[in-house]
DNA sequence: TGTACATCAGTGAACGCGCGTTCACTGATGTAC
DNA sequence: TGTACATCAGTGAACGCGCGTTCACTGATGTAC
């Protein structure tokens, strides 16, 4: 009884090496994963990942997908208790948000960068961003439903919310915001400063 | 008579590998610079460009440095008139700033990515890129002067500012705006919003 | 005006390096009968 | 329970490639006298 994620010579190679490349990319970028360099950390061959990934291409997708699926996970967890307003919801998504690209800061620029994986379309990487944004989409419009914000573009309004995070994540993990070490009060005024920006008459679109 | 800029050999061909560094990246992103590529397009061996620039990493913050100087010149052009509310000039500010992203996306990468020029802290373009963040403080205070926003933390809030437009050019440049092709309304939207926000009651800190 | 010299931009070949990837193989495990 | 076979994860050596950079050189230009 063996199935592809059964333990066999190595244990379970190939998660090992979802794992290894993760450990690799937080302490060097996309840039410090290498095939040679991945299997002799592992005590294991050069050739050995190429049994469970067809290329380098392949294993740094499966990292990235990884990384929107934890993402999507930690953003959904937001909406557990379910009796939250939608303001509330929104400031505490875009807060995940930001957080969660802190924390993994190379594994992030992996996913939505151009650097490591640009080449081919990769249709995976693509659905993976855009069921993430999507999340965004839904929640702005229960914002929507609540009455507080004009009923408009749900997907204008949501990507004017994600440049904000997005870019503030981007210039911390690039190194560009100086002169301050409360990141933690950044985020929540830039997230207040969005939704504020949001709810007044001239609001949108 | 000779200077560093006159004409030689080649003509000046320091200012070639300049412009050709510039049109290579903006080709093939900065991964697209080579040293050997860059002297045989030029007509020129491949050594030739190290009697201009000691390495590679040289070559980029020059090429780099270049982008914040225009971009720089392109938002001070803005307030040439000097009669603009403080408002106007901050909408103008964050407008213009998305669009030379846009028309220059990879040479954007280079300025504020830490892809291509990670290694060393490269003061050179640190000081290069607070410069040009001093000029949205700047447009920040002014603006705070108006008495149409509080008079906080003026870096804070242009941080956020900035983040909202680094984020949204960001976002554009890599291919995650799916679903419209009204980016300057989304440019336009994006400002108005941050603005809008910063104004109201609980606009900040 | 003419000649010897200094300067330095550009040449051409070569260096060493790390990389992704391939390939014939070995050997451990699972399976059919 | 025992044996022959199939499968496939992992091996070890090697491939070809493009890269940044170096180095002794050539030759055009500028300068001193």
């Amino acid at each position: 009884m063996t199935d592809q994620t059964g333990p066999y010579h190595h244990g379970d190679l190939r998660a090992a090496l979802l794992a290894e490349a993760a450990v690799m990319i937080a302490e060097g970028g996309s840039a410090g994963v290498t095939m040679r360099a991945i299997g002799q950390r592992l005590g294991v061959s050069r050739a050995a990942p190429y049994r469970h990934f067809a290329d380098k291409t392949a294993l740094l997708v499966a990292v990235a997908a990884n990384g929107f699926r934890r993402l999507g996970g930690r953003l959904q967890a937001i909406d557990a208790g379910g009796k939250r307003s939608s303001v509330e919801r929104l400031r505490r998504l875009g807060e995940e948000y930001v957080r969660f690209a802190l924390e993994n800061p190379a594994h992030y620029r992996l996913m939505y960068g151009r650097e490591a994986l640009t080449r081919e379309e990769l249709p995976e990487l693509r659905e993976a961003a855009e069921a993430l944004f999507e999340q965004f989409v839904e929640v702005i419009r229960a914002h929507q439903r609540s009455g507080l914000i004009k009923r408009q573009n749900a997907r204008a309004q949501a990507y004017v919310a994600w440049s904000a995070v997005h870019g503030l994540a981007s210039l911390v993990i690039e190194g560009q915001i100086h002169g301050t070490d409360d990141i933690e009060g950044l985020i929540r005024q830039t997230t207040r400063t969005v939704l504020d920006g949001m709810r007044v008459r001239r609001g949108g679109g």
